[in-house]
DNA sequence: ATGGTTGCTTAGCAA
């Protein structure tokens, strides 16, 4: 199985994007976020061209995730489900192929010490009490997304520039932390020890080509999975060219 | 250097 996360930066401008990258590529599953549109302006017809059916969580404007799968999908599941009155579509799961495969946009914060800010720490919590009210870290379960939190000092540019962002803010690690440590691995740091690996390069001040880059997006997987992963890697082909994501796709395939 | 870029929606917000 071949499974990709990638943050698209609005599904809208970028399907001529994602689409040949699909082909491309062919992933089993591909977990998507930020599609910044409603679901009845989602292209279900051009991935259901591809063989892909999709499922999404998804609002106007803002936000917004989706599973597209080539396996059938069952269980879908919106939300946190835990009972807070919130508007943000930020988490839809399913289950393929006995797998739960969950596709999370955890909130950006924006700055430290904002509302925003607050948000972000406690739906990172939020997640973690949906992770042990509903799932077992016995059952193989994969959460793939856009964090917007690099685990490391080695996942970031310059971490001192950075540290007090909300993207490496000591706060926003440690809770990050708290999830991993729920009971899951972060599939690419089975296969790569080393510093300068990026998902997410600011469209701004010639980031990308200065490899001025953060490692923010992951595939996390409980230990029945990573058992199983044979590979894991990002696609920064992918942010090359005209009108990218300011996102690369993650993947890991597993035996 | 308080800049710079992109997307949605239409001047301001979010990233």
């Amino acid at each position: 199985m071949k499974l990709a996360t990638w943050n698209v930066n609005s599904i809208r401008a970028r399907t001529e994007r994602v689409i040949p990258w699909l082909e491309a590529n062919r992933p089993d599953v591909l977990c998507m976020q930020e599609l910044k549109v409603e679901e009845d302006k989602f292209p279900f017809d051009q991935f259901r061209a591809l063989g892909y059916e999709t499922v999404v969580a998804a609002q106007k404007t803002y936000n917004g995730v989706a599973i597209a799968s080539l396996k059938p999908m069952s269980d879908v599941r919106l939300g946190l489900s835990d009972g807070v009155e919130d508007p943000q579509a930020r988490l839809i799961s399913a289950v393929i192929e006995g797998v739960r495969i969950m596709s999370v946009y955890v909130p950006n914060g924006q700055a430290v010490g904002t509302d925003k800010f607050e948000y972000k720490m406690q739906w990172m919590d939020r997640l973690v009490r949906n992770l042990e009210a509903h799932y077992d870290r016995a059952e193989p379960l994969a959460i793939c997304g856009d964090f917007n939190v690099a685990p490391e000092e080695k996942d970031v540019h310059d971490p001192v520039a950075w540290a007090q962002e909300t993207l490496f803010h000591i706060d926003a690690r440690k809770a990050l932390e708290k999830i991993r440590s729920w009971g899951l691995v972060d599939l690419f740091r089975l296969h790569h020890w080393e510093a300068g690996f990026y998902s997410w390069w600011d469209y701004q001040m010639l980031s990308f080509p200065k490899g001025r880059g953060l490692r923010i997006d992951h595939i996390f997987a409980t230990e029945p999975l990573a058992r199983r992963c044979d590979g894991c890697w990002i696609d920064r082909e992918a942010r090359k060219g005209q009108k990218p994501s300011d996102h690369a796709p993650v993947l890991a395939t597993f035996g």
